[in-house]
RNA sequence: UCCUCGGUAGCUCAAUGGUAGAGCAUUCGGCUGUUAACCGAAGGGUUGCAGGUUCGAGUCCUGCCCGAGGAGCCA
């Protein structure tokens, strides 16, 4: 490369270079023409800078160029930046020389245009949808989540231990379960790491995994995804005590790493801070007896011993300004593996994360059962084939101790902080009930 | 699986049972500071599919397909 060339510049770094030569290799956004004068406006992944080509001040050829290019044309661009009050962002870029890479061609035109679309249209063009500065915006914020979320395990001594995507078994059941041929023999995907994260916790004390997993329930809802990511920490000699502070501590440094680093991403997605900055801890905690009596004063239909449905999340949450947690739900509803409540063994030493705002479920864990004798009769209640749990009956055989831990849907999470009415936009390829492409 | 709503130009949407239209996109022309630029013109249609009612169906009826939201279930 000719060593006197200007230098390769992003466009979110353009301000450290104003009244210089640099080179943006990037994509046309959009172009505004008026008569001799072009509008360019440049993308780059990084940003967007509105570029300038005046046609007596350029080689005709650039003008001429510049006219030809069409939407998401791929190209070099040369130019002198300038702090110029009337371009959006406050800098624009005088160009001097246009170095397209691929011309979209005008009789097959980018699909997206900078107008109105409708989810399906925008679903089947994923792949392109992903270049827009909103969905840009949420890639950026689900970035940082996963960091804050690993960072945050991290820095507390947790092991990372990766758990199987393939499974000989249901963690909870295989009606929810994908089932694939694994030479001739039948397998599942998984949906949840967590018996194996509690293996892991035995040899490394405290682990967690972070991983995809698999729900073939035909749900269709806009807090449901067949495929999703979960963050799931397990920690041997922990109780309900000791995991519901931490799932607290962990929302709270989540939302505290996205204000602090990503306060751009969530301005543009328009979403209230007000509303994020409230999330702080401690959160305020019910228990499951208590929530129900809220939920009955609000006029749900719900009695002792169900399950809360959407509805009632959200009735609960709006109660609240901060995510609630609500411990100790009825054994009946939750896993074979929940440990019981010594003192009231009709519950379970369980612990939901509600976020605020209707957002649902973000963090379901508790207390596992760590007795051999009563895992042994959960199993057989559940009329769960023993033979597949013998290894997971080991862990009560060898050295059993009390532990706990929890799972987070990073989905839902995203959604929520950044305030999306639907979890399909949280994640770069979702998998629905009826998405299976792009 | 159930309930509700929807399917008309590439996209977003109009159209009392009576000649299928607009905006955007595309093409051509105009404009030296535009801000989803603007102004003028042109091309663009098997109205989801299959039947039925009717002189006449985008519109009414039946079945099917596809999508959206919700319920159930869950993170």
């Amino acid at each position: 490369m000719d060593p006197n060339s200007p230098p390769k510049v992003e466009i979110r770094n353009v301000h450290q270079h104003v009244d210089q030569e640099v080179v943006i290799e990037g994509w046309l956004y959009n172009l505004r023409e008026s008569g001799k004068i072009l509008f360019p406006i440049f993308r780059d992944g990084t940003g967007l800078i509105q570029g300038v080509v005046v046609k007596s001040a350029v080689a005709p050829e650039v003008f001429a160029n510049g006219r030809e290019l069409t939407q998401e044309s791929s190209l070099r661009v040369t130019g002198k930046v300038r702090a110029e009050p009337r371009a959006p962002g406050g800098f624009e870029l005088g160009v001097t020389a246009l170095e397209v890479v691929q011309l979209v061609p005008a009789d097959h035109a980018y699909p997206i245009t900078p107008k109105d679309h409708g989810v399906e249209f925008l679903m089947d063009h994923r792949h392109l949808w992903l270049r827009s500065t909103r969905q840009r915006a949420i890639l950026g914020v689900r970035h940082e989540i996963i960091k804050a979320c690993r960072d945050f395990f991290d820095d507390r001594g947790f092991t990372l231990v990766d758990t199987p995507i393939l499974t000989p078994s249901a963690c909870e059941g295989t009606t929810t379960l994908f089932e694939v041929d694994y030479f001739d023999e039948k397998a599942y995907l998984t949906q949840s790491g967590q018996l194996y994260n509690e293996a892991a916790a035995m040899a490394v004390g405290k682990t967690y995994c972070f991983g995809p997993t698999f729900r073939a329930e035909k749900s269709k809802t806009r807090r449901h995804l067949t495929e999703f990511w979960m963050i799931e920490p397990e920690v041997a000699y922990a109780g309900l005590d000791d995991i519901m502070p931490l799932a607290e501590e962990l929302v709270a440094f989540v939302v505290r790493r996205v204000l602090d680093h990503r306060r751009a991403e969530i301005e543009t997605l328009g979403r209230d801070i007000a509303k994020l900055e409230a999330c702080t801890a401690p959160f305020p905690r019910l228990t499951y007896d208590e929530a129900v009596e809220i939920l009955i004063e609000k006029g749900s239909e719900i009695t002792w011993g169900g399950d809360f449905g959407g509805t009632d999340e959200t009735l609960l949450s709006e109660k609240f300004d901060r995510p609630v947690i609500v411990h100790r739900y009825p054994s009946q509803v939750k896993a074979f593996y929940m440990a019981p409540d010594t003192a009231r063994p009709e519950v379970a030493l369980c612990v939901d994360v509600l976020a605020p705002e209707g957002y649902g479920e973000i963090i379901g864990g508790g207390e596992r059962l760590a007795d051999y004798d009563l895992l042994l009769s959960r199993i057989e209640e559940a009329k769960l084939p023993r033979e597949a749990f013998e290894w997971y009956l080991d862990l009560r055989r060898y050295g059993t101790v009390p532990h706990a831990g929890f799972g987070m849907g990073i989905e839902r999470v995203v959604a929520w902080i950044c305030g999306l009415e639907h979890v399909r936009e949280t994640i770069p390829f979702p998998r629905m009930l009826n998405r299976l492409t792009p």
